[in-house]
Parts: C-alpha cells; structure tokens; sequence
RNA sequence: UCCGCAGUAGCUCAGCUGGUUAGAGCAUCUGACUGUUAAUCAGAGGGUCCGGGGUUCAAGUCCCUGCUGCGGAGCCA
C-alpha cells in the first residue's frame, strides 16, 4: 500500500533510528534498523539475516573478520523472530533482495526467541489459525491487511468525498432489526435483554433524514452457526444510506462504489497483490456499468440453462427440481448466474416474502420488493445487499405487525415515515468479503486481524 | 441443526488386503563452507499413532463410542 506521505513526522523528527521502507534515500550512510529476524542463514565466515520491521524485509550481511568475536556471537546467537537492533552501511548490492543490504557493524539483541513455531515451511490452516498472533508476523498477511487497510481507506475517502457524513450506529440495540436472524444477547442492567447489532441500517435511515447522505461503518455481529469460508461471527460492514434516492440510484451509486474500491486497490497496493500472487487483469475488468438482472430474469435463466434446485421430499429423499419462482438464491444459483460473468452483477427486485419487512414494493409489481444484491464474480458471491426502503407509514406498520415484530420498540422507526416521509435507499457492503474478493484469499478468516468463528475466540 | 472428510514426530504428510524394532521431508542441535535466497553436505536427538471400549495369536490399520477440527448446506455481508 502507498504510504501517504503528506504527514512526513516519522521520518523527519524521529532520527533515532531508520525505517526499511526507506533505505535507498540512505545509500552509503551508516543507519540502525530496529526489528526481528525473519530468517538466518550461515555460509562459513557470512551470516546472513533478513531482518524485518513491519516497513519491509532487508538482508543484512555479517562478515566474520570484520567485526569482533562478541558481535559475530550475537549475530550466531540469533533465532527466527528475535528482536535486534542492526548498525550497519547501507549500500546498493545486485545478489540481494530489494537490491539494498546492510553491511553489518554491530548487533544489539533485545531478546532471542526460542522455538517460534511458524517456520518458513509449509503449516495446515488450523496450526496458522492457533497461531494467528504470530501467523500476522508472514509477507503474505502483511500484505492482506494493508489491502485491507487500503480497502477501508478507499470507503471513507468515497464516502467522505461526495457528501455524506459518518454517522456511528449503536453496537447494542434492543432489538433484532430483521427479526429473523440469530443474535448475541446479553443483559442490559434493570432495562431487559440487549442484542449485538447485526445492521446499523434502522439507525442510518434515521441519520439520513437528518443529514441526507450517511454512512454507517462498524462491526456486525451474527450469532448463526455458519461454517463456510465466507462467514465470520463478527464483521465490519459499511451502510450508506441516501434520502431521495429511489432503488436505481441505490444501484448506480452501489456500482461507483465498488468500482472506485478495486481501482483504488490496484493504484496504491500493486506490491501487496503481486506478493499475493493476484491476477490483476480480473480487477481491472471491474468497471462501470456492471450486469444487472431481476430476480426473475434469473430464475428464468436458472430453468433455460437447466440449473436444478436440489429439494428434500418430506421422505427424506432428494429430488432435483426446476427452480420455482418465490424462493430465495441461495450460494449454488449465485454461482452458477456468475459463471457468466467477469464483473460483479446486480440482481434485483426480489419475492417479497424471502427478504426484510422493510424494503418497500414494487408498484408495478407488489409480488416483488425494490431489493438487490451485488454479486462479485469469481466464486467471490455476495458483498452487498440493499434496497429501497418502505417509506408509506401504513405499509411499513402493516409489515411490522405481520412479522410479530414489538410495535413499541419501532415506534421510532415509523416515527421517520410520519414526520416527512421521503423516498430512500441504502446498502450494506461486507468489508470482509470484500477483502477476500480483491486479495483472492481462500478463506474469510485471513482477512482480518482476530477472526470470531463459531468455534474460535482465541486469540 | 443436517451431510461429508480428517486426527500418526515441533510442522506437513506417507504407512497397501491387520504381521518383526513406527517412516519421509522440513524444523531443532553439532560440524564444514566468503554470497545464501525454502542454501548445500555430514551426523544426532525427537512418537500417549486424538481419548475410551471391543474383535484377534497379533491393531496406527477392522468395529463401536466420545472428543476436536475442516468443508458444504441453511442463514446472510
């Protein structure tokens, strides 16, 4: 990722010590780099170390003759992970990596590490997830969370720089705002049960008719026991939400959206997706306009293209079936519209009765609600989901009763449709998945710091 | 919750229709080497074969059961 270098405070007033990332501005001074030893490899009287320090990885030679016996007894005395301080020339040298290497003066050692257990070898998923703590210390994680970072960066900056304002829904609500999935509960002193949030949307509408254009960005909490390699129990989820905007303009703004997220990837993270061993080609090609198709569009591409639904008879038996207009896509349909396509897809304009109470109708057609999804190709499934929300207060309090939600506790949320009501729209997009989309991980689990998993919370 | 797969050295794995003392690579330790990039070469140490029960002359291997993890479905971002 491209370091912003606008705030220079860490290289102009810190001289203590210098950082990897910028050792060519210091060829032929002598320099001290602060880090840990990634690797160590002896060649008779040539130690070689590469050291990192968070900034990059730099080789740093000791030649035997050259410094005294307690030196070059440090230098042997060091294990993968130790932490040292190196005093050395930096000079330009063709055979090392990076082309900089130190020539080594002296060696502080703060601390040498004994058996850390992640060696430059191959680890199976479960070992690396024991260690995530450590696994964090690798190239390849290095790179997947400055991706991630930039991902982050890449939302805020959109966001802030069109107009809308961050609005921080709460974590605790008292409520399940969709009323159907499961939730992390706990007790909220003498006021009953409070829930994590799942979806600061319910609070972004009330922002957005505040303030017009809003987001929300936080962590999402999910209690269901998904075990899949794009769920985690807790994620972060960016909500913008927009008054005024009809479910088109939902879709055109979710589109420039993603769009300006993977090129911005692709400007200022080249090295990160190069060590991830990304095909970039397959960002590229994601620019506007994306593919956009109803809900039943696709149903009918799903039965043209003999995409069966596989059904459990009440016998227990399975039995393949055309797939029947009203139920819900689930990951298999998804997968197989997107084999068609090399950039993400929109599908919208859902049955009414498999998505939340409050998405509004569709005029033309009450059977279906102004919703849609963006799928992102290459197995990379669902980031988004939005819609344009039911803004008529009878229709929304009609949807509420009939989804025995308790009127009291949305008596706020109708309040928004009594108190000039407008047309508006919004989506949540899935930061996680995201991440994992652009870095090609193979697992949601790597593309965040701690991941919370059903059966893990540790560390 | 349902379906499938797995658990053998610190790590990644092999171990056939049950058959002597349990195998490899890497890691670790010792020694050699002035250019290593996952160095190479020589040597050494390292095992509750996930737990419990059963079948058998004999179980890492077969059967039952439990635990743990992984993947998928559902739920969704």
């Amino acid at each position: 990722m491209n370091r912003d270098n606008k705030l220079k405070f860490m290289t102009s007033h810190y001289k203590s010590f210098t950082y990897i990332e910028n050792l060519h501005q210091h060829i032929g001074e002598a320099v001290t780099l602060n880090g840990w030893v990634f690797d160590k490899t002896e060649k008779g009287k040539l130690i070689f170390i590469k050291l990192r320090d968070g900034s990059g990885i730099v080789q740093c030679v000791l030649f035997k003759p050259n410094v005294s016996e307690d030196i070059s007894a440090n230098a042997q005395a060091l294990t993968q992970e130790s932490s040292v301080s190196v005093k050395g020339l930096v000079r330009a040298e063709q055979r090392a990596p990076g082309g900089v290497e130190i020539d080594v003066q002296d060696i502080k050692l703060w601390q040498v590490a004994r058996d850390y257990p992640i060696t430059p070898k191959e680890h199976g998923v479960e070992f690396l997830m024991e260690h995530r703590h450590l696994w964090l210390r690798s190239t390849r994680q290095h790179a997947i969370m400055r991706v991630r970072a930039a991902v982050i960066k890449a939302i805020r900056d959109f966001f802030d720089g069109n107009g809308f304002t961050l609005m921080d829904s709460p974590i605790l609500t008292p409520n399940a705002s969709e009323g159907t999935s499961t939730l992390f509960e706990t007790q909220y002193f003498d006021l009953g049960k409070a829930y994590l949030t799942q979806s600061g949307q319910l609070y972004a509408e009330a922002s957005a008719m505040a303030l017009g254009r809003v987001y929300t960005f936080g962590p999402t909490f999910r209690a269901e026991k998904s075990k899949t390699r794009r769920h985690l129990t807790e994620f972060w989820m960016v909500e913008p939400e927009m008054a005024y905007f009809d479910l088109n303009d939902d879709m055109d703004l979710a589109e420039d959206f993603v769009e300006y997220i993977v090129q911005y990837c692709l400007k200022t993270c080249k090295r990160e997706l190069a060590i991830l061993g990304r095909d970039i080609t397959k960002l590229e090609a994601v620019k506007r306009p994306f593919h956009r198709l109803s809900y039943t569009e696709a149903v009918e591409w799903l039965n043209a293209n003999e995409i069966k639904l596989n059904k459990r008879t009440p016998d227990g038996a399975e039995v393949q079936v055309d797939f029947p207009w009203g139920e819900d896509f689930g990951a298999p349909q998804e997968e197989a519209i997107m084999t068609q396509f090399n950039k993400p897809c929109i599908i919208h304009r859902y049955p009414t009765d498999v998505k939340a109470f409050y998405m509004k109708r569709d005029v033309e057609n009450p059977k279906v609600v102004l919703a849609m999804d963006m799928l992102a190709p290459e197995g990379a499934g669902e980031i988004i989901g939005g819609s344009q929300r039911e803004d008529d207060f009878n229709a929304l309090r009609e949807r509420v009763l009939h989804e025995n939600l308790p009127e009291h506790e949305f008596q706020w949320y109708l309040d928004l449709r009594k108190y000039g009501s407008v047309p508006h729209s919004g989506f949540g997009l899935g930061l996680e998945r995201t991440v994992k989309w652009i870095t090609g991980a193979e697992h949601i689990r790597e593309v965040i710091p701690f991941p919370r998993m059903i059966y893990r919370i540790v560390p």
